[in-house]
RNA sequence: GGCUCCAUGGUCAAGUGGUUAAGACACCGCCCUUUCACGGCGGUAACAGGGGUUCGAAUCCCCUUGGAGUCACCA
Protein backbone atom coordinates (compact mmCIF):
# COMPACT_ATOMS: atom_id res chain seq x y z
CA UNK A 1 0.00 0.00 0.00
CA UNK A 2 1.39 3.21 -0.68
CA UNK A 3 2.30 5.92 1.94
CA UNK A 4 -0.63 7.98 3.01
CA UNK A 5 -0.46 11.75 1.65
CA UNK A 6 -2.56 13.82 3.55
CA UNK A 7 -2.82 17.95 3.34
CA UNK A 8 -3.95 20.83 4.98
CA UNK A 9 -6.04 23.41 2.42
CA UNK A 10 -7.14 26.73 4.58
CA UNK A 11 -7.94 29.77 2.73
CA UNK A 12 -6.02 32.56 3.84
CA UNK A 13 -8.83 35.02 5.45
CA UNK A 14 -8.17 35.72 8.77
CA UNK A 15 -7.12 33.44 11.70
CA UNK A 16 -7.08 29.88 12.57
CA UNK A 17 -10.92 28.52 13.36
CA UNK A 18 -10.48 25.99 15.73
CA UNK A 19 -12.34 23.52 13.81
CA UNK A 20 -10.05 24.46 11.12
CA UNK A 21 -7.15 23.93 13.50
CA UNK A 22 -8.46 20.44 14.33
CA UNK A 23 -9.04 19.10 10.69
CA UNK A 24 -4.90 20.32 10.30
CA UNK A 25 -4.20 18.33 13.70
CA UNK A 26 -6.41 15.21 12.51
CA UNK A 27 -4.63 14.97 8.88
CA UNK A 28 -1.57 15.69 10.58
CA UNK A 29 -2.27 12.49 12.65
CA UNK A 30 -3.58 10.32 10.15
CA UNK A 31 -0.44 10.96 8.24
CA UNK A 32 1.95 10.87 10.80
CA UNK A 33 0.82 7.87 12.41
CA UNK A 34 1.80 5.86 9.19
CA UNK A 35 4.59 7.59 8.71
CA UNK A 36 3.21 9.14 5.78
CA UNK A 37 3.22 13.05 4.27
CA UNK A 38 1.50 16.00 5.75
CA UNK A 39 0.98 18.96 3.19
CA UNK A 40 0.08 22.28 3.38
CA UNK A 41 -1.49 24.15 0.81
CA UNK A 42 -2.87 27.08 0.47
CA UNK A 43 -6.43 27.97 -1.29
CA UNK A 44 -6.65 31.40 -2.16
CA UNK A 45 -8.28 31.53 -4.78
CA UNK A 46 -10.90 33.47 -3.30
CA UNK A 47 -9.64 37.48 -3.86
CA UNK A 48 -12.50 39.03 -2.04
CA UNK A 49 -11.73 37.71 1.30
CA UNK A 50 -8.21 37.15 0.81
CA UNK A 51 -6.40 38.76 3.95
CA UNK A 52 -3.09 40.08 4.46
CA UNK A 53 -1.24 38.28 6.70
CA UNK A 54 -3.44 35.51 7.00
CA UNK A 55 -0.59 33.33 5.56
CA UNK A 56 1.27 33.94 8.61
CA UNK A 57 -1.18 33.62 10.74
CA UNK A 58 -1.35 29.60 9.19
CA UNK A 59 2.32 28.97 9.18
CA UNK A 60 2.43 30.44 13.03
CA UNK A 61 -0.22 28.16 14.30
CA UNK A 62 1.61 25.21 12.58
CA UNK A 63 4.89 25.96 14.51
CA UNK A 64 3.15 26.72 17.43
CA UNK A 65 1.06 23.64 17.78
CA UNK A 66 4.20 21.30 16.56
CA UNK A 67 1.93 20.11 13.37
CA UNK A 68 5.00 20.39 11.39
CA UNK A 69 4.30 20.00 7.37
CA UNK A 70 6.74 17.76 5.08
CA UNK A 71 5.41 19.86 1.93
CA UNK A 72 4.11 23.48 1.64
CA UNK A 73 5.39 26.57 0.03
CA UNK A 74 7.78 26.72 1.85
CA UNK A 75 9.21 23.21 1.12
CA UNK A 76 8.87 21.51 -2.12
CA UNK A 77 8.54 18.32 -2.34
CA UNK A 78 7.83 18.14 -5.83
CA UNK A 79 4.48 18.35 -6.27
CA UNK A 80 4.19 22.59 -5.97
CA UNK A 81 3.18 25.22 -6.57
CA UNK A 82 1.36 24.69 -3.22
CA UNK A 83 -0.30 28.11 -3.62
CA UNK A 84 -2.96 28.21 -6.05
CA UNK A 85 -3.22 31.44 -7.31
CA UNK A 86 0.38 30.09 -8.42
CA UNK A 87 -0.87 27.31 -10.08
CA UNK A 88 -3.56 29.25 -11.44
CA UNK A 89 -0.95 30.99 -13.40
CA UNK A 90 -0.04 27.94 -15.52
CA UNK A 91 -3.02 27.73 -16.34
CA UNK A 92 -4.14 24.24 -15.39
CA UNK A 93 -7.22 24.75 -13.67
CA UNK A 94 -8.97 26.64 -17.03
CA UNK A 95 -7.17 23.75 -19.23
CA UNK A 96 -8.85 20.70 -16.86
CA UNK A 97 -12.27 22.66 -17.13
CA UNK A 98 -12.01 22.95 -21.18
CA UNK A 99 -11.24 18.87 -20.85
CA UNK A 100 -14.58 18.80 -19.37
CA UNK A 101 -16.36 20.85 -21.42
CA UNK A 102 -14.80 18.76 -24.67
CA UNK A 103 -16.39 15.77 -22.99
CA UNK A 104 -19.84 17.46 -22.58
CA UNK A 105 -19.26 17.05 -18.62
CA UNK A 106 -19.01 21.02 -18.27
CA UNK A 107 -20.31 24.07 -19.91
CA UNK A 108 -19.73 27.40 -20.60
CA UNK A 109 -22.58 29.83 -19.18
CA UNK A 110 -23.08 33.07 -19.65
CA UNK A 111 -26.15 34.07 -17.83
CA UNK A 112 -26.22 37.29 -15.98
CA UNK A 113 -26.40 38.23 -12.28
CA UNK A 114 -29.47 39.53 -13.10
CA UNK A 115 -31.48 36.35 -14.71
CA UNK A 116 -29.62 34.00 -11.95
CA UNK A 117 -31.31 36.25 -9.34
CA UNK A 118 -34.48 35.52 -10.69
CA UNK A 119 -34.24 31.79 -10.25
CA UNK A 120 -33.93 32.58 -6.39
CA UNK A 121 -36.37 30.81 -4.53
CA UNK A 122 -37.31 31.69 -1.08
CA UNK A 123 -37.16 29.46 1.56
CA UNK A 124 -37.84 28.61 5.15
CA UNK A 125 -40.47 29.39 7.54
CA UNK A 126 -41.52 32.87 5.82
CA UNK A 127 -44.65 32.94 7.66
CA UNK A 128 -43.23 31.58 11.18
CA UNK A 129 -41.41 34.05 13.95
CA UNK A 130 -38.97 36.13 12.76
CA UNK A 131 -36.54 33.92 14.65
CA UNK A 132 -36.21 31.32 11.11
CA UNK A 133 -33.95 32.53 8.95
CA UNK A 134 -35.26 33.05 5.39
CA UNK A 135 -32.76 32.05 2.61
CA UNK A 136 -33.11 31.95 -0.98
CA UNK A 137 -31.50 29.54 -3.07
CA UNK A 138 -30.95 28.70 -6.37
CA UNK A 139 -30.92 25.74 -8.61
CA UNK A 140 -29.47 26.77 -12.10
CA UNK A 141 -31.58 25.64 -14.64
CA UNK A 142 -29.43 24.43 -17.45
CA UNK A 143 -30.04 27.56 -19.34
CA UNK A 144 -26.92 27.68 -21.24
CA UNK A 145 -26.30 24.25 -21.76
CA UNK A 146 -28.21 24.60 -24.32
CA UNK A 147 -26.69 27.08 -26.11
CA UNK A 148 -25.62 26.75 -30.13
CA UNK A 149 -22.09 26.30 -30.54
CA UNK A 150 -22.22 29.01 -32.95
CA UNK A 151 -24.02 31.15 -30.36
CA UNK A 152 -20.90 30.03 -27.62
CA UNK A 153 -18.18 30.48 -30.28
CA UNK A 154 -19.72 34.28 -30.88
CA UNK A 155 -20.01 35.51 -26.64
CA UNK A 156 -16.46 33.67 -26.53
CA UNK A 157 -15.60 35.89 -29.21
CA UNK A 158 -17.30 38.86 -28.10
CA UNK A 159 -15.67 38.79 -24.42
CA UNK A 160 -18.90 38.33 -22.71
CA UNK A 161 -18.29 36.82 -19.20
CA UNK A 162 -18.21 33.44 -19.02
CA UNK A 163 -18.07 31.09 -15.87
CA UNK A 164 -17.71 27.03 -16.73
CA UNK A 165 -20.10 25.18 -14.92
CA UNK A 166 -20.19 21.26 -13.63
CA UNK A 167 -22.48 19.40 -16.02
CA UNK A 168 -24.62 16.83 -13.67
CA UNK A 169 -27.00 14.89 -15.37
CA UNK A 170 -31.13 15.20 -14.40
CA UNK A 171 -31.27 11.76 -13.51
CA UNK A 172 -29.68 9.05 -11.77
CA UNK A 173 -27.98 8.82 -8.57
CA UNK A 174 -24.45 9.42 -6.89
CA UNK A 175 -22.87 7.71 -4.33
CA UNK A 176 -19.42 8.35 -2.60
CA UNK A 177 -18.20 6.25 0.73
CA UNK A 178 -16.73 7.96 3.86
CA UNK A 179 -14.88 6.39 6.29
CA UNK A 180 -16.55 7.48 9.39
CA UNK A 181 -20.08 7.99 7.31
CA UNK A 182 -20.34 5.24 5.06
CA UNK A 183 -22.47 5.06 1.97
CA UNK A 184 -24.03 8.35 1.34
CA UNK A 185 -26.21 8.56 -2.18
CA UNK A 186 -27.95 11.34 -3.34
CA UNK A 187 -30.08 11.90 -6.47
CA UNK A 188 -28.39 13.82 -9.20
CA UNK A 189 -31.48 15.84 -9.43
CA UNK A 190 -30.86 17.37 -5.64
CA UNK A 191 -27.48 18.52 -7.32
CA UNK A 192 -26.58 21.50 -7.97
CA UNK A 193 -24.53 22.26 -11.84
CA UNK A 194 -21.76 23.98 -9.71
CA UNK A 195 -19.47 26.48 -11.49
CA UNK A 196 -16.18 25.35 -11.32
CA UNK A 197 -14.24 28.29 -12.96
CA UNK A 198 -15.55 31.79 -11.69
CA UNK A 199 -15.16 34.70 -13.96
CA UNK A 200 -12.62 36.38 -12.98
CA UNK A 201 -10.74 33.33 -14.09
CA UNK A 202 -9.91 31.69 -10.81
CA UNK A 203 -11.67 28.50 -10.22
CA UNK A 204 -13.93 27.78 -7.03
CA UNK A 205 -12.53 25.95 -4.11
CA UNK A 206 -14.36 23.03 -5.46
CA UNK A 207 -13.10 22.22 -8.36
CA UNK A 208 -9.12 23.56 -7.55
CA UNK A 209 -9.45 21.40 -4.25
CA UNK A 210 -10.80 17.86 -6.69
CA UNK A 211 -7.49 19.08 -9.26
CA UNK A 212 -5.17 19.74 -6.74
CA UNK A 213 -5.70 16.89 -4.40
CA UNK A 214 -5.75 14.32 -8.03
CA UNK A 215 -2.24 16.17 -8.74
CA UNK A 216 -1.11 16.15 -5.47
CA UNK A 217 -1.90 12.07 -5.05
CA UNK A 218 -3.69 12.73 -1.69
CA UNK A 219 -4.60 9.83 -0.03
CA UNK A 220 -7.11 10.61 2.36
CA UNK A 221 -9.39 13.76 2.11
CA UNK A 222 -9.95 14.83 5.57
CA UNK A 223 -12.10 17.57 6.03
CA UNK A 224 -15.35 19.29 8.15
CA UNK A 225 -18.48 17.69 7.99
CA UNK A 226 -19.99 20.61 6.33
CA UNK A 227 -18.38 19.44 3.18
CA UNK A 228 -20.35 16.47 3.20
CA UNK A 229 -23.07 17.61 1.34
CA UNK A 230 -21.44 19.10 -1.56
CA UNK A 231 -18.93 15.72 -1.96
CA UNK A 232 -21.40 13.62 -4.54
CA UNK A 233 -20.52 16.59 -6.80
CA UNK A 234 -16.52 16.07 -6.19
CA UNK A 235 -17.65 12.40 -6.85
CA UNK A 236 -18.91 13.92 -9.96
CA UNK A 237 -15.94 15.34 -11.33
CA UNK A 238 -14.05 12.37 -10.27
CA UNK A 239 -15.32 9.78 -12.41
CA UNK A 240 -15.99 12.61 -14.74
CA UNK A 241 -12.01 12.81 -15.43
CA UNK A 242 -11.80 9.15 -14.98
CA UNK A 243 -9.83 9.79 -11.68
CA UNK A 244 -9.66 7.23 -8.41
CA UNK A 245 -11.61 9.12 -5.71
CA UNK A 246 -9.38 9.56 -2.56
CA UNK A 247 -10.50 7.94 0.59
CA UNK A 248 -13.10 10.76 2.76
CA UNK A 249 -13.05 11.16 6.42
CA UNK A 250 -15.57 13.63 7.43
CA UNK A 251 -14.87 15.36 10.63
CA UNK A 252 -17.98 15.80 12.85
CA UNK A 253 -18.60 19.43 13.33
CA UNK A 254 -17.42 20.93 16.42
CA UNK A 255 -20.20 23.16 17.62
CA UNK A 256 -20.84 25.80 20.27
CA UNK A 257 -22.79 25.91 23.74
CA UNK A 258 -25.57 26.32 21.52
CA UNK A 259 -25.03 23.05 19.63
CA UNK A 260 -24.57 25.54 16.33
CA UNK A 261 -21.18 25.32 14.23
CA UNK A 262 -18.90 27.69 15.86
CA UNK A 263 -18.46 30.68 14.10
CA UNK A 264 -16.09 34.06 14.48
CA UNK A 265 -18.44 35.44 17.61
CA UNK A 266 -18.16 32.69 19.67
CA UNK A 267 -14.97 33.97 21.22
CA UNK A 268 -13.52 31.09 21.78
CA UNK A 269 -13.41 30.45 17.92
CA UNK A 270 -9.67 30.60 16.89
CA UNK A 271 -6.64 29.53 18.30
CA UNK A 272 -4.93 33.27 18.69
CA UNK A 273 -7.94 33.88 20.92
CA UNK A 274 -7.40 31.42 23.06
CA UNK A 275 -3.51 31.74 23.31
CA UNK A 276 -4.66 35.65 24.40
CA UNK A 277 -6.90 34.07 26.86
CA UNK A 278 -4.42 32.49 28.24
CA UNK A 279 -4.33 28.89 27.40
CA UNK A 280 -1.41 26.87 25.94
CA UNK A 281 -0.51 25.51 22.83
CA UNK A 282 -0.30 21.83 23.91
CA UNK A 283 -3.80 22.11 25.95
CA UNK A 284 -5.39 23.34 23.23
CA UNK A 285 -4.04 20.52 20.59
CA UNK A 286 -4.88 17.63 23.18
CA UNK A 287 -8.10 19.06 24.07
CA UNK A 288 -9.32 19.47 20.11
CA UNK A 289 -7.75 16.40 19.95
CA UNK A 290 -10.59 14.87 22.31
CA UNK A 291 -13.45 16.10 20.29
CA UNK A 292 -14.25 13.61 17.94
CA UNK A 293 -11.83 11.06 19.00
CA UNK A 294 -10.88 9.15 22.41
CA UNK A 295 -7.92 7.08 23.15
CA UNK A 296 -8.21 3.49 23.62
CA UNK A 297 -6.72 3.08 27.19
CA UNK A 298 -8.79 5.67 28.14
CA UNK A 299 -5.80 8.64 29.40
CA UNK A 300 -6.62 12.47 28.47
CA UNK A 301 -3.87 14.21 28.81
CA UNK A 302 -1.74 13.14 25.99
CA UNK A 303 1.23 14.91 24.07
CA UNK A 304 1.27 15.08 20.15
CA UNK A 305 3.57 12.03 20.07
CA UNK A 306 0.87 10.37 22.14
CA UNK A 307 -1.69 11.16 20.18
CA UNK A 308 0.54 10.71 16.60
CA UNK A 309 0.99 6.58 18.36
CA UNK A 310 -2.44 6.22 19.26
CA UNK A 311 -4.49 7.90 16.87
CA UNK A 312 -6.84 5.85 14.37
CA UNK A 313 -9.51 7.54 12.10
CA UNK A 314 -11.20 5.05 12.03
CA UNK A 315 -12.27 5.48 15.88
CA UNK A 316 -13.51 8.99 15.05
CA UNK A 317 -16.88 9.27 15.70
CA UNK A 318 -19.55 11.01 14.28
CA UNK A 319 -21.57 13.28 16.58
CA UNK A 320 -20.91 16.58 16.63
CA UNK A 321 -19.12 17.78 19.72
CA UNK A 322 -19.67 20.81 21.87
CA UNK A 323 -16.63 22.93 22.37
CA UNK A 324 -16.37 23.20 26.27
CA UNK A 325 -14.59 25.48 27.52
CA UNK A 326 -14.65 24.73 31.22
CA UNK A 327 -13.10 21.66 30.40
CA UNK A 328 -10.51 23.11 28.37
CA UNK A 329 -9.90 25.22 31.50
CA UNK A 330 -9.10 22.38 32.95
CA UNK A 331 -6.94 20.34 30.71
CA UNK A 332 -4.97 23.65 30.90
CA UNK A 333 -4.33 23.95 34.64
CA UNK A 334 -3.07 20.62 34.18
CA UNK A 335 -0.79 21.44 31.66
CA UNK A 336 0.46 24.57 33.95
CA UNK A 337 0.90 22.45 36.89
CA UNK A 338 3.02 20.02 34.96
CA UNK A 339 5.11 22.86 33.61
CA UNK A 340 8.73 22.96 34.97
CA UNK A 341 9.39 25.86 37.22
CA UNK A 342 11.72 28.26 35.40
CA UNK A 343 9.73 27.62 31.62
CA UNK A 344 6.66 28.73 33.92
CA UNK A 345 8.21 31.48 35.58
CA UNK A 346 9.52 32.65 31.99
CA UNK A 347 5.33 32.52 30.85
CA UNK A 348 4.23 33.55 33.51
CA UNK A 349 6.21 36.47 34.02
CA UNK A 350 4.74 38.91 31.82
CA UNK A 351 1.65 38.47 33.79
CA UNK A 352 2.66 39.14 37.01
CA UNK A 353 4.72 42.56 35.75
CA UNK A 354 1.59 43.41 34.46
CA UNK A 355 -0.43 43.34 37.77
CA UNK A 356 2.26 44.04 40.15
CA UNK A 357 4.70 47.33 39.48
CA UNK A 358 7.02 46.63 42.13
CA UNK A 359 10.32 45.32 42.55
CA UNK A 360 9.31 41.64 44.17
CA UNK A 361 10.17 38.43 44.24
CA UNK A 362 7.98 37.42 40.92
CA UNK A 363 10.24 33.17 41.34
CA UNK A 364 8.61 33.14 44.29
CA UNK A 365 5.29 34.79 43.20
CA UNK A 366 4.81 32.17 40.17
CA UNK A 367 5.30 29.36 42.27
CA UNK A 368 2.87 30.30 44.86
CA UNK A 369 0.81 30.69 41.28
CA UNK A 370 1.38 28.18 39.36
CA UNK A 371 -0.90 25.19 40.89
CA UNK A 372 -3.71 27.36 41.85
CA UNK A 373 -4.60 28.97 38.08
CA UNK A 374 -6.31 27.58 35.26
CA UNK A 375 -5.33 29.76 32.15
CA UNK A 376 -2.61 32.58 32.30
CA UNK A 377 -4.79 35.11 32.39
CA UNK A 378 -5.71 34.26 35.79
CA UNK A 379 -2.82 35.00 37.40
CA UNK A 380 -3.49 39.11 37.20
CA UNK A 381 -6.59 39.22 39.50
CA UNK A 382 -4.86 36.70 41.97
CA UNK A 383 -1.46 38.51 42.71
CA UNK A 384 -2.71 41.95 42.26
CA UNK A 385 -3.16 42.20 45.90
CA UNK A 386 1.10 41.97 46.52
CA UNK A 387 0.84 45.38 44.23
CA UNK A 388 -1.35 47.41 46.43
CA UNK A 389 -3.73 46.38 49.51
CA UNK A 390 -6.99 46.02 48.28
CA UNK A 391 -10.06 47.88 50.15
CA UNK A 392 -11.81 45.32 52.52
CA UNK A 393 -14.51 44.55 54.94
CA UNK A 394 -13.66 44.02 58.20
CA UNK A 395 -16.02 41.18 58.13
CA UNK A 396 -13.22 39.33 56.04
CA UNK A 397 -11.47 38.99 60.04
CA UNK A 398 -14.61 36.75 60.90
CA UNK A 399 -14.23 33.08 59.50
CA UNK A 400 -16.56 29.89 61.16
CA UNK A 401 -14.05 27.69 60.70
CA UNK A 402 -11.49 29.39 61.52
CA UNK A 403 -13.04 30.40 64.83
CA UNK A 404 -11.91 34.06 64.32
CA UNK A 405 -13.49 37.52 64.98
CA UNK A 406 -13.25 40.88 64.89
CA UNK A 407 -12.00 40.83 68.18
CA UNK A 408 -9.93 37.96 68.43
CA UNK A 409 -7.95 39.29 64.91
CA UNK A 410 -7.44 42.32 66.52
CA UNK A 411 -6.08 40.91 70.28
CA UNK A 412 -3.95 38.84 67.52
CA UNK A 413 -2.69 41.74 65.25
CA UNK A 414 -2.00 44.14 68.32
CA UNK A 415 0.51 41.60 70.21
CA UNK A 416 1.94 40.32 67.22
CA UNK A 417 3.15 43.92 65.50
CA UNK A 418 5.32 44.26 68.11
CA UNK A 419 7.52 41.22 67.48
CA UNK A 420 7.00 41.53 63.97
CA UNK A 421 8.52 44.77 64.51
CA UNK A 422 11.13 43.43 67.06
CA UNK A 423 12.60 41.11 63.81
CA UNK A 424 16.14 41.30 63.02
CA UNK A 425 16.32 38.52 60.51
CA UNK A 426 12.73 38.70 58.16
CA UNK A 427 11.92 35.67 56.60
CA UNK A 428 9.54 33.31 55.93
CA UNK A 429 11.08 31.03 58.90
CA UNK A 430 11.55 33.85 61.31
CA UNK A 431 8.07 34.59 60.37
CA UNK A 432 6.49 31.29 60.89
CA UNK A 433 7.94 31.17 64.59
CA UNK A 434 6.91 34.37 65.62
CA UNK A 435 3.26 33.82 64.38
CA UNK A 436 3.35 29.75 65.43
CA UNK A 437 4.94 30.56 69.35
CA UNK A 438 2.01 33.31 69.72
CA UNK A 439 -0.18 30.35 68.46
CA UNK A 440 0.91 28.03 71.03
CA UNK A 441 1.64 30.39 73.98
CA UNK A 442 -2.11 31.37 73.49
CA UNK A 443 -3.35 27.78 73.03
CA UNK A 444 -5.10 29.02 70.31
CA UNK A 445 -6.27 26.71 66.90
CA UNK A 446 -3.49 27.53 64.18
CA UNK A 447 -6.49 29.52 62.09
CA UNK A 448 -6.91 31.49 64.84
CA UNK A 449 -3.56 33.54 64.54
CA UNK A 450 -3.14 32.83 61.46
CA UNK A 451 -6.05 33.70 59.74
CA UNK A 452 -5.84 37.42 60.99
CA UNK A 453 -2.61 37.86 59.75
CA UNK A 454 -3.18 36.69 55.80
CA UNK A 455 -6.06 38.70 55.97
CA UNK A 456 -4.34 41.62 56.80
CA UNK A 457 -1.73 41.62 54.61
CA UNK A 458 -3.79 40.54 52.04
CA UNK A 459 -6.99 42.20 52.05
CA UNK A 460 -8.23 39.20 49.96
CA UNK A 461 -10.56 35.79 50.95
CA UNK A 462 -8.32 33.70 49.27
CA UNK A 463 -4.30 34.08 48.02
CA UNK A 464 -1.92 32.26 46.48
CA UNK A 465 -0.06 31.13 49.81
CA UNK A 466 -0.21 31.50 53.43
CA UNK A 467 0.79 34.69 55.88
CA UNK A 468 4.06 33.73 56.00
CA UNK A 469 5.03 33.50 52.03
CA UNK A 470 2.65 36.80 51.56
CA UNK A 471 4.64 38.88 54.49
CA UNK A 472 7.86 37.88 53.55
CA UNK A 473 7.76 38.08 49.66
CA UNK A 474 6.10 41.84 50.51
CA UNK A 475 8.67 43.38 52.91
CA UNK A 476 8.97 43.97 56.60
CA UNK A 477 7.54 47.31 56.36
CA UNK A 478 4.93 46.86 53.74
CA UNK A 479 3.64 43.94 55.44
CA UNK A 480 3.59 45.95 58.61
CA UNK A 481 2.03 48.87 57.20
CA UNK A 482 -0.66 47.21 55.97
CA UNK A 483 -1.40 45.11 59.74
CA UNK A 484 -1.56 48.41 61.22
CA UNK A 485 -4.30 49.61 58.59
CA UNK A 486 -6.23 46.37 60.01
CA UNK A 487 -5.52 47.27 63.91
CA UNK A 488 -7.33 50.54 62.87
CA UNK A 489 -9.75 48.82 60.65
CA UNK A 490 -10.51 46.67 63.59
CA UNK A 491 -10.66 48.88 66.56
CA UNK A 492 -12.89 50.84 65.21
CA UNK A 493 -15.16 48.30 64.14
CA UNK A 494 -15.09 46.38 67.57
C1' G B 1 -38.72 24.12 2.79
C1' G B 2 -35.66 20.08 -0.23
C1' C B 3 -31.58 17.03 0.57
C1' U B 4 -27.99 14.80 3.89
C1' C B 5 -26.29 13.55 8.53
C1' C B 6 -26.62 12.80 13.82
C1' A B 7 -29.00 10.88 18.67
C1' U B 8 -25.55 7.15 25.79
C1' G B 9 -25.65 11.85 32.09
C1' G B 10 -25.30 19.32 31.69
C1' U B 11 -20.52 18.50 28.42
C1' C B 12 -16.64 15.11 26.20
C1' A B 13 -16.98 9.99 25.79
C1' A B 14 -16.38 4.04 26.41
C1' G B 15 -19.61 0.41 24.73
C1' U B 16 -20.30 -2.86 18.78
C1' G B 17 -26.44 -8.73 21.00
C1' G B 18 -25.80 -11.05 27.32
C1' U B 19 -21.88 -5.21 31.52
C1' U B 20 -24.14 -3.74 38.48
C1' A B 21 -23.96 0.99 31.23
C1' A B 22 -16.76 2.68 32.05
C1' G B 23 -13.86 7.07 32.56
C1' A B 24 -13.08 12.56 32.35
C1' C B 25 -14.96 17.77 33.04
C1' A B 26 -18.64 20.27 35.81
C1' C B 27 -21.64 19.86 40.29
C1' C B 28 -22.37 18.13 45.58
C1' G B 29 -20.36 15.94 50.17
C1' C B 30 -16.28 14.31 53.25
C1' C B 31 -10.91 14.19 54.40
C1' C B 32 -6.26 16.89 54.29
C1' U B 33 -5.06 22.02 55.27
C1' U B 34 -3.31 28.76 57.89
C1' U B 35 -7.55 30.70 53.32
C1' C B 36 -8.38 29.43 48.27
C1' A B 37 -6.50 25.91 45.35
C1' C B 38 -3.86 21.21 44.81
C1' G B 39 -4.37 16.18 46.37
C1' G B 40 -7.37 11.90 48.31
C1' C B 41 -12.16 9.49 48.99
C1' G B 42 -17.30 9.22 47.91
C1' G B 43 -22.02 10.83 45.61
C1' U B 44 -26.03 12.83 42.14
C1' A B 45 -26.75 12.16 36.94
C1' A B 46 -27.64 8.88 30.65
C1' C B 47 -29.05 4.69 26.48
C1' A B 48 -35.11 10.59 23.18
C1' G B 49 -40.08 7.85 22.32
C1' G B 50 -42.74 3.83 19.93
C1' G B 51 -42.80 -0.51 17.22
C1' G B 52 -40.34 -4.81 15.46
C1' U B 53 -36.03 -8.94 14.91
C1' U B 54 -34.09 -12.14 18.87
C1' C B 55 -34.05 -16.69 24.21
C1' G B 56 -31.89 -11.81 25.04
C1' A B 57 -31.13 -5.30 22.76
C1' A B 58 -27.75 1.04 24.29
C1' U B 59 -25.99 -2.20 20.44
C1' C B 60 -29.69 -4.70 14.26
C1' C B 61 -34.35 -2.80 11.27
C1' C B 62 -38.59 0.67 10.75
C1' C B 63 -41.42 4.92 12.26
C1' U B 64 -41.88 9.30 15.24
C1' U B 65 -39.52 13.19 17.70
C1' G B 66 -35.49 16.28 18.46
C1' G B 67 -30.92 18.47 16.75
C1' A B 68 -27.37 19.86 13.10
C1' G B 69 -25.25 20.73 8.27
C1' U B 70 -26.05 22.27 3.41
C1' C B 71 -28.63 24.47 -0.68
C1' A B 72 -23.11 31.26 -3.48
C1' C B 73 -18.93 33.42 -9.33
C1' C B 74 -17.27 31.45 0.08
C1' A B 75 -14.35 27.97 1.55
Amino acid sequence: MSKIRTRFAPSPTGKMHVGNLRTALYEYLIAKHEDGTFILRIEDTDQERYVDGAIDIIYRTLEGTGLIHDEGPDKDGGYGPYVQSERMASGIYLEYAKKLVEKGSAYYCFCTKDRLASLKKAVGNVDDDEEDEVKEIIKYDKHCLYLSKEDIEKNLADKIPYVIRQNIPLEGTTSFHDTIFGTITVDNEELDDMILIKSDGFPTYNFANVVDDHLMKITHVVRGNEYLSSTPKYTRLYQDFGWEEPIYVHLPLITNEDHKKLSKRSGHSSYEDLLEQGFLSEAIVNFIALLGWSSPNNTEIMSLSELIRDFDYRGINKSPAVFDMVKLRWMNGEYLKMMDEDDFYKIALPYIKEAIHKDLDYRRIASLVKTRIETLCDIGSMVDFFNELPEYDVEMFTHKKMKTNSENSLNALTELLPRFEALEEYNEASIESVIMSYISEKQIKNGQGLWPVRTAVSGKQSTPGGAYEIMSILGKDESLARIRIAIDKLSKAV
